[in-house]
RNA sequence: GGCCCCUUCGUCUAGCGGCCUAGGACGCUGGCCUCUCACGCCGGUAACACGGGUUCGAACCCCGUAGGGGUCACCA
């Protein structure tokens, strides 16, 4: 069996997509399962989109993501001179021409063909000129485009077994003698893509349906520079609600790997969610280890239809697809929690939040806070945020909580201040003993413990909700506990 | 419009002729737990696009229809 070498190849438009990420995704997982190599290629050869910014913002998508390649980063620009060689072997070879029609003429009968509502392709004008005619159109300096002959035998047809679609055929009277080679001497990608692909070595092909188009004419160009054609698998495109292809233009940044790492999503989450649109394992599992994923991963379980992103422009609640976010939030409360703190560090780091104690002195406190409160949170981002008032004293108040765990009980401005002196009091401040505290100053004010407990919630973490209330005060401590609670007063005016 | 691909709950999907009164997950929702919220657990809601065949039997096979998507450049 010959070596699986697969690649993915972005054009650099400055963010890596989350269909591109996918793309990605599905190549290494299968160049993963079968000790084979994933090849890295920029496509580059559109200059004004490839800035260096661009290509190392791809980069550093597949980077977070884990996606790990064995070859590359190849810049498709630096192998021009390659491509245009080969398109001259196909023209000595008899399977390319020159054609020296120019843009307008084309342009115009395309245009009288689309008015008479014909069918248009290109008429073989150039291809049907005699030795003697090209030499002197040559030798007229006339500028022409190198053309791929396509040979239509009656009944011709060019087919492929794809490993996703199964059989795909198309006849070859419907494929045009494509430009392989632009006026200017600049290749095109069909050509350049597959001259790349033989250079490298590929040995499948994985791609969105909208290269589908391109495959036979593709095909025709390996049979004629005598390349073996490789494997192909094609996979089904990203949709929206409204079954529009999404772009960061009609969607914004939701569609950006980064928008993902900002919002403070699990890398490993988003690449196991964006393998679940369009594949599955054909049992149910949903939720994969690295291992797993390569050991169950298949082509052939790749779905054949297109899959929506089930994203709801202007929902607050669900920034992104709900189940984006629900894997996100598995992975938040099941991982060991030092890997949770490991992503946590980062974005503290970046917030200014982050102290020393947390790596040594103060591990074993980091860790048990952040699993305490892990499982109401829906990204790594809400310790920040709602999570704050554990690793800071500048959290803010929920107006909501306020209004129902203070205002609505007025006498808690008097309570509260006194709760903090007995809480001052304790020698051993554990979760029992704050307990008891809170219960018997509660039965001797005969209001309901709850009263009493989400007062303190609300006044020492800002929040409506959280977690076992005692947990709570240990975790944040005797000091800060009474200092909160002796400052209550200021939040009822 | 031509060509190509696709069509199971709102969404992601299982299903490859009988195990389907169609299963799972997310979402939504009822309940349990409880100091609140979340987690967790138990339950509910909701789909085979339509019409013909083939067959003892069809979500699964065939043919139409409808719908959706992709692609038709000297872009990639």
């Amino acid at each position: 069996m010959t070596e699986v070498r697969v690649r993915f190849p972005p054009s650099p438009t400055g963010y890596l997509h989350i269909g591109g990420a996918r793309t990605a995704l599905y190549n290494w997982l299968f160049a993963k399962k079968h000790n084979g190599k994933l090849v890295l290629r920029i496509e580059d050869t559109d200059a004004e989109r490839s800035t260096q910014a661009s290509i190392d913002g791809i980069i550093e998508g597949l980077e977070w993501l884990g996606i790990t390649w064995d070859e590359g980063p190849y810049f498709q620009t630096e192998f021009a001179a390659e491509h245009v060689a080969r398109a001259h072997q196909l023209i000595r070879s008899g399977h390319a021409y020159k054609c020296f029609c120019t843009k307008e003429e084309l342009d115009q009968k395309r245009d009288l063909a689309q008015e008479a509502k014909r069918e248009y392709g290109y008429d073989g004008a150039c291809r049907r000129l005699g030795a003697a005619e090209v030499a002197e159109r040559e030798a007229r300096g006339l500028p022409y485009v190198v053309r791929f002959k396509v040979e239509r035998e009656a009944g011709g047809e060019v087919s492929f077994e794809d490993r996703v679609l199964g059989v795909v055929a198309r006849s070859l009277h419907d494929i045009e003698d494509f430009v392989i080679v632009r006026s200017n001497g600049q290749p095109l990608y069909l050509l350049s893509n597959v001259v790349d692909d033989i250079r490298d070595r590929i040995s499948h092909v994985i791609r969105g349906q909208d290269h589908l188009g391109n495959t036979a004419k593709q095909i025709l160009l390996y049979r004629a520079l005598g390349a073996p054609v490789p494997v192909f698998a094609h996979m089904p495109l990203t949709l929206d609600l409204n079954k529009a292809k999404i772009s960061k233009r009609s969607h914004g940044e939701i569609v950006a790997v980064q928008f993902y790492q900002q919002r403070g999503f699990i890398p490993w989450a988003l690449a196991n969610f964006l393998v679940l649109l369009g594949w599955s394992p054909g049992d149910d599992r949903e939720i994969f280890s690295r291992e797993e994923l390569i050991e169950a991963f298949t082509l052939e379980r790749i779905n054949r239809s297109n899959s929506i992103f089930n994203y709801k422009k202007d929902d607050p609640k669900f920034f992104t697809d709900p189940k984006a976010i629900s894997i996100n939030e598995h992975y938040l409360r099941t991982l060991p929690i030092e890997e949770v703190a490991g992503l946590v560090e980062a974005d503290f780091k970046a917030k200014g939040l982050w102290r020393e104690g947390y790596a040594g002195a103060e591990r074993a406190w980091f860790l048990a806070t952040l699993d305490l409160v892990r499982s109401r949170f829906h990204t790594i981002a809400d310790f920040a945020t709602l999570g704050r008032a554990y690793f800071a004293d500048d959290f803010e108040f929920e107006e909501a909580a306020v209004r129902k765990n203070l205002l609505k009980f007025p006498e808690l401005k008097e309570w509260l201040p006194q709760l903090a002196d007995r809480l001052a009091a304790l020698s051993d401040f554990t979760p029992e003993a704050t307990e008891a505290v809170m219960r018997e100053l509660a039965e001797e004010l005969k209001v309901k413990p709850g009263v009493v407990i989400n007062g303190v919630r609300t006044v020492v973490t800002g929040r409506l909700a959280g977690p076992s209330m005692f947990e709570v005060l240990t975790a944040i401590g005797q000091q800060r506990v009474v200092a909160r609670l002796r400052r209550a007063g200021e939040l009822f005016d």
